[in-house]
DNA sequence: AACGACATCAACCGCCGTAGC
DNA sequence: TGCTACGGCGGTTGATGTCGT
C-alpha cells in the first residue's frame, strides 16, 4: 500500500476563495508554518484541497508578495530569463522577490509576449522575427514551445551559454533583439555581452541571491521582533501588504 | 445605456519527479 | 521493487473587468 489519497473529491469545494476561508488558511499558516499540504484544509477548517490551499497561499496570501504589475526591471530581468529558461516560470519567478510563477506566467502571456511581437522579437526564440526560417529539423523545438537551449541543465544554461538580453549594445537595444543567431547550435559567449558584464545578471544568477530568497515571513524585522514573532504581527504585515482592507477580514 | 469584443488573472487540471510504504 | 501519494510545475480555462461601438 501506498500513501492515502490526497484529497477525496467528494466534499472539496472549488472555485474562487470566500474571504472567509482566506482569514481561515492565512491564520493557520502564519501560526503552525507551512507543514503537510494534506493536511492543512482539514486542520485549517477548510473543504479544499491541499493543493488549492498551497497555491492560494503562494499566489495570493503569502505576505511577502508584491501587488501590482511587474515594473521595467522586473520585465527586463523576466525577458532576459525567459531567453535563457523558456518557460521554466518558477525559475524566474525565484529571481524576482515578490512575486509568483503564476504572476509571471500570466504577465509574460498578457504584456510581455504582444511587446515583443510589437518590436519584432520572437517571444519564443527571442529573435528577431524576419529571421524565423522554418526549417523541418527545427519543428519540433518550435512545438515544444522551448527555446534553442533548453536542453541544457540549469547549471550548464549559467556557465555556458552567452548572456544576452539585459545587456545593451551600443544602440540602446536589447542584445538578444540583435542577436545575430542564426544557427540553433547554442553560440559562443557574446563577447561584448557576458554575465560578468551586466551586474544585475551575475547577481541574480548567484547562489548568493538565490539563497537569500528564503521567504522566511516570521524574520521580517519590520513586522515582528526579531526574538519573538507573532500572529499579530504577521497579521500586520499581511494587511499592510496587501490590498484589500481590515475589513474584509472583519477583524 | 446596451451590447459585444477583448484583456486580465485567479484557479484548476494534468503531468512529472521524488519519496514513503 | 513496484505502487502510490505528495509537492511542484506549466498549460489552460473561465469569470470578471474594461474598452469600443
Amino acid at each position: 500500500m501506498g500513501r492515502q489519497p490526497c484529497c477525496d473529491k467528494l466534499g472539496v469545494k472549488k472555485g474562487p476563495w470566500t474571504a472567509e476561508e482566506d482569514k481561515k488558511l492565512m491564520t493557520f499558516l502564519l501560526t503552525h508554518g507551512q507543514c503537510c499540504w494534506r493536511a492543512v484544509p482539514k486542520l485549517a477548517g477548510l473543504r479544499r484541497c491541499g493543493k488549492s490551499c498551497r497555491l492560494r497561499w503562494i499566489n495570493y496570501l503569502r505576505p511577502d508578495l508584491k501587488r501590482g504589475l511587474l515594473n521595467d526591471a522586473e520585465e527586463q530581468i523576466v525577458i532576459d530569463l525567459h531567453a535563457r529558461l523558456g518557460n521554466r516560470w518558477s525559475k524566474i519567478a525565484a529571481s524576482l522577490p515578490g512575486r509568483t510563477d503564476n504572476e509571471i506566467k500570466n504577465h509574460w502571456n498578457t504584456h510581455i509576449k504582444k511587446k515583443l511581437v510589437k518590436m519584432g522579437i520572437d517571444p519564443i526564440t527571442h529573435e528577431p522575427l524576419h529571421k524565423q526560417v522554418t526549417t523541418p529539423q527545427e519543428m519540433p523545438r518550435e512545438a515544444s514551445n522551448q527555446p534553442a537551449n533548453s536542453d541544457m541543465n540549469i547549471q550548464q544554461i549559467n556557465t555556458n551559454i552567452p548572456e544576452h538580453g539585459i545587456c545593451t549594445n551600443s544602440d540602446g537595444n536589447s542584445a538578444s533583439e540583435n542577436s545575430p543567431s542564426d544557427d540553433s547550435e547554442p553560440a559562443e559567449p557574446n563577447p561584448n555581452c557576458s554575465e560578468e558584464d551586466d551586474p544585475l545578471v551575475s547577481f541574480i544568477l548567484s547562489d548568493t541571491f538565490l539563497e537569500d530568497l528564503t521567504w522566511d515571513f516570521s524574520t521580517s524585522s519590520e513586522y515582528s521582533s526579531a526574538d519573538n514573532p507573532t500572529e499579530e504581527n504577521s497579521l500586520a504585515w499581511f494587511m499592510d501588504c496587501n490590498d484589500f482592507g481590515v475589513e474584509d477580514f472583519e477583524l
